[in-house]
DNA sequence: CAGGGGTTGTGCATTATTTCACAGCCAGCG
DNA sequence: CGCTGGCTGTGAAATAATGCACAACCCCTG
């Protein structure tokens, strides 16, 4: 029983997978479930799931399945996601926008505590009920806020710039939604999320896929 | 030399990856590339993306590298990005509207040409150049438009339900934004984005790194 | 035209991840 | 209490993906 090895990535993607599972079903009131279930209703496989939890030493009763209740907290706790986490996030445009005013963050105990821009017309500006505030003072602040998760949603070119500020006032990990790869130094956390990159893939997908079959 | 076998997920990916890279430094005049400077840009292991290519019998020039322009093109013809696509989008909300006036989507081909809601309030406003329409329509719509690639920007609630009508009217691959596990019939394709997911992960990785080393 | 520095394509070893399969446990029931 | 049907945890086998290492190749230079 592994306590501490190295824990696979696509491990954490599907405990994340199956959290927001659990938070949707908490509010019915289901009791308990069984990794088949899971399996139904994530797409996860369920003997994956199993060894995945087996990682952490969380175990469900042989003959019932998990509490639903219990694992979900087990893996909240497994993911660091219990409590509430400022976030920080670069760049008030279309992307930004949407962000913070996406009330799923702190339904998940992400909460965008500070939007930040360099174009003087933006910063200012109320969104939702932060207001912009200028990027350069952004180490300036984020002493104060302590926030040590960072979100980028400003433009390719400035990605890079971007990266260095954050990670300059303390930021450690970092979600980037530019279109671009970015550089940081060790000990620095990145994901990329990329629209296209993802439509690409589908594009390869439809180009592969039968034709209907209708009749 | 396997033309057809079956091509890994990761491979795909990291082409995607490549592709956004090559559009990127194909505006500065830079002729040909290495392997070895697209690992350093992107971050793409060179030996991993030498083989990557091998599977499409796309190769390189021994002591010369790729040609960008030739490179770009190939790819291009892998992922099927070559042509300008029809992509519907349902869900005219924050990052709905984001979506649609994000400009990275028409740069690389993919074009969203109608937008569906199924609020009173959103059906006819216009958002950018698009006029929402009635998600009731979407099929008779479609009909018409001809797209085959969706994206789903409704809420979780809802997204089964737009799935449903997505595939009904054509779409053989969607793009789900909504923070939810989604059912297709076979021969449909699906990708998940979830940023909830992400930064799950993220708070991971951030609860396990060293204490930073700052002085 | 020989030699050198640089780069590719790829078989093979290595590492990572998934899946199988089954012993062991649990609750309920007669 | 003993059996039964259902579910878990996990070692071992199977599969997938990565990284290594090197022959083959290309261009340039002298
Ligand atoms: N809009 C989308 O739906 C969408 C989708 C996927 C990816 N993206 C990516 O997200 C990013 C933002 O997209 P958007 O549509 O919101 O663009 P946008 O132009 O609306 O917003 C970008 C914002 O970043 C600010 N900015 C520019 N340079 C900056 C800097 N150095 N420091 C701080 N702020 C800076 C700009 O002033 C602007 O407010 C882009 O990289 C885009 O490719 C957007
Ligand atoms: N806003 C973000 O930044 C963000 C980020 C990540 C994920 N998401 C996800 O994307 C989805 C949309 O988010 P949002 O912030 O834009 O929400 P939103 O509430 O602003 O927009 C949702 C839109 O969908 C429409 N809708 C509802 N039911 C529908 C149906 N059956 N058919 C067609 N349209 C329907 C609503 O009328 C509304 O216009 C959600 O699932 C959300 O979880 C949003």
């Amino acid at each position: 029983m592994p306590r501490e090895t190295k824990i696979p990535l696509p491990t954490l993607e599907r405990l994340a997978t199956c959290y927001r599972y659990l938070t949707d079903i908490e509010s019915r009131n289901v009791e308990t479930i069984s990794s088949s279930a899971i399996e139904t209703a994530t797409g996860i496989h369920a003997a994956q799931f199993r060894k995945d939890l087996s990682y952490f030493g969380v175990f469900g009763r042989p003959g019932i399945g998990y509490d639903v209740d219990d694992l979900k907290r087990r893996i909240a706790g497994i993911l660091k996601v219990e409590n509430e986490q400022p976030v920080i996030l670069v760049g008030a445009g279309n992307l930004g926008s949407a962000l913070v005013g996406f009330f799923g963050l702190p339904q998940h105990n992400f909460h965008i505590v500070a939007v930040f821009d360099n174009n003087p017309r933006k910063i200012g500006q109320t969104l939702w009920d932060l207001q912009v505030q200028d990027v350069g003072r952004l180490s300036e602040t984020n002493a104060q806020l302590g926030a040590r998760i960072g979100i980028i949603a400003g433009p390719a070119v400035a990605a890079q710039n971007i990266t260095d500020v954050l990670v300059d006032a303390g930021i450690r990990v970092i979600l980037n939604f530019a279109p671009t790869t970015i550089r940081v130094p060790d000990g620095v956390g990145v994901r990329n999320v990329c629209f296209i990159q993802e439509l690409a893939v589908l594009s390869y997908y439809l180009s592969k896929l039968p034709e209907p079959n209708v009749g």
